[in-house]
DNA sequence: CTGTTAGCGCTTTCAC
DNA sequence: GTGAAAGCGCTAACAG
């Protein structure tokens, strides 16, 4: 009970040498190769004692503490989890912890600036729309080495990793372009946020070139509600679309709720599709027509660029190449011939 | 660029005075209470060289680290999100961080061990399903004072938080009841959590209570694909109940999904309702009725539990107080007539 | 009220 | 191959 934990001397004493040796040993530090003999004798020792180093000691001399941060704007989107999911697995890879952050409280700004301030992580993730480009810009400044900005652009900052967001709208625009339909609606979120932006760019020039009539709809925001509210409107308006596109998965949702309530039949009178897919598709009436975006390798991208940063490397842009892949289901279909 | 993070001896230069005085003033610590003058100087000297302490060497000085380890199943359960927040919230207000874990790679073990014995964290929440008895058991034996259960009860742990998930089911087969149902059934995940325990005893003594007759269906699982396929079963049973309680937020999400491909009109010929609430009970078709349960606290009261055992308070079994509540919607009805 | 001092457990440079 | 010693930035016990 109450036992002091092992440290390095703990372990030199019970294999009978200087503490300093251990630790190279246990690092396996290429300046400090034991023989054979003491080197076995050491491991044997460190793992009865059950020796574990201490990170904050470890941090203190070598100041890296072989953790990440992760800022989130919360923890039920599942786009996010998803990021996360792969944050965690990569960094895991490396041997990197991850301190998650939310600013469900508090400003966000000053929870990452704490966070590498402190000495708390190595570098920071920041994959949150809901902080403002200058704040973005400002901390970017401040902390060159060690902010990567995750699904998320920001002109004047260089190390960030999104994903082929237009080629996502696009690929929708083809899909139903393809099933025959001419007048199509994007119900995307707020404009602030430069993946909402390329979402929809992306639909406009598909539609263009595709020689489809498009339509988009802006919403302050991006959930369930936004969608719901936005594709209401649109199922209102005189001049009806015969497809939708939802610029996020819980705005897919939402649409569907709404043509519901409206009785106005998905794909019957109308199809619905999401940008970015999940489990939940296969699970709604009907199953929800998704694209799917490689989401977990954005995370991963992100801990690479990070650890590339800390490690003096270049800043760079990344875009994560994997195609945007189209998840037919039963909210598509060919127009309804009038 | 690349400058040194400043340290209390900067700022004790700046402010003229030993870096001892420095960090007392600047931790409030009782024993250095400076001039008004002095303070003042510091106070300000701190904030314009932009001193932050260094996490990792107040960690190894003061061996508190002031950050807490929580261990999910994953990152994508809503529940879980939601318990969670309240985690991140709570340590928030008492200073503490927060390093958030998954196995979603790795053996779960060795992330709690290796978290709390490097030092990383004070404490751990381990609010997961996956991880078994035995090992949660051999965990708090080994470290008592830094494990605390969230959602989840063993035998021979005696810190851990859990809600009242028997009351949760009770609640659900009182509203069916007074709907006029006689004839019900539960769809349970393993029996090896021991909130599905709860939750299908307080489901069966209900019943047995409103003199309904109840069966029960315990599945391997308990995400969207076990509620589908549980309910499917019932659904295609000779002796069909006229309504399911599905002991998960997602498995009732399946169960609709399972009654609308068996083209049984919920709540016309069944109704469905589920254990704990979430956002997207009203985006459903139809809007699922569920029973609330109070989630964000669950967290809040594990840090709080976390906080006392590491200030060498008593391990308790906490049962979060707050009654499950049922929110009313469109997916539960009074039973066909025949 | 303020300064001095001694480490916390580790990595790292320099001896031998 | 291995040991000795310095010191990372901080807290805390003790002096004055």
């Amino acid at each position: 009970m109450g036992q002091r934990r092992p440290t390095l001397r703990d372990v030199a004493d019970a294999a009978g040498v200087h503490f300093s040796l251990v630790s190279r040993v246990l690092r396996d530090d290429p300046r400090g190769f034991a023989s054979k003999d003491t080197r076995a004798r050491i491991l044997r020792a460190a793992d009865e004692v059950g020796y574990r180093a201490d990170a904050s000691a470890r941090g203190l001399r070598s100041s890296r503490t072989m953790t990440l941060g992760l800022l989130l704007p919360g923890f039920s989107s599942p786009v996010y989890s998803s990021i996360a999911q792969g944050v965690e697995e990569q960094a895991k890879q490396h041997g990197y912890g991850l301190v998650l952050g939310t600013h469900a409280a508090g400003d966000p700004h000053e929870t990452i600036t704490d966070m590498v301030m402190h000495g708390r992580v190595d570098a920071m993730l920041v994959a949150s729309g809901q902080i403002e480009d200058a704040a973005l810009r400002r901390l970017a400044g401040q902390l060159p080495r060690s902010v990567v900005l995750v699904n998320r652009q920001v002109r004047g900052v260089s190390a960030s990793v999104v994903l082929r967001d237009g080629d996502a709208t696009a690929c929708a625009v083809e899909h139903l372009a393809a099933l025959g339909h001419r007048s199509i609606c994007g119900i995307f979120g707020p404009r602030t946020l430069d993946t909402m932006v390329r979402r929809e760019r992306g639909f406009v020039r598909a539609a263009q070139r595709l020689d489809v009539r498009a339509t988009t709809v802006e919403m302050p925001d991006r959930d369930y509600a936004a969608g719901y509210e936005g594709a209401l409107r649109v199922l209102r308006s005189t001049q009806r679309p015969t497809a939708l596109v939802a610029g996020t998965f819980p705005m897919g949702v939402g649409a569907l709720a709404a043509a519901r309530s409206e009785n106005i039949a998905v794909p019957g009178e109308i199809s619905v599709l999401s940008v970015h897919n999940d489990q939940l598709a296969d699970y709604l009436t009907p199953r929800l027509t998704t694209v799917s975006m490689p989401t977990k390798r954005l995370g991963a991208e992100a801990v690479e660029l990070a650890l590339v940063l800390t490690a003096g490397g270049a800043a760079r842009r990344v875009v994560v190449p994997d195609p945007p892949e189209l998840i037919a289901r039963d909210s598509t279909a060919g127009p309804a011939r009038i």
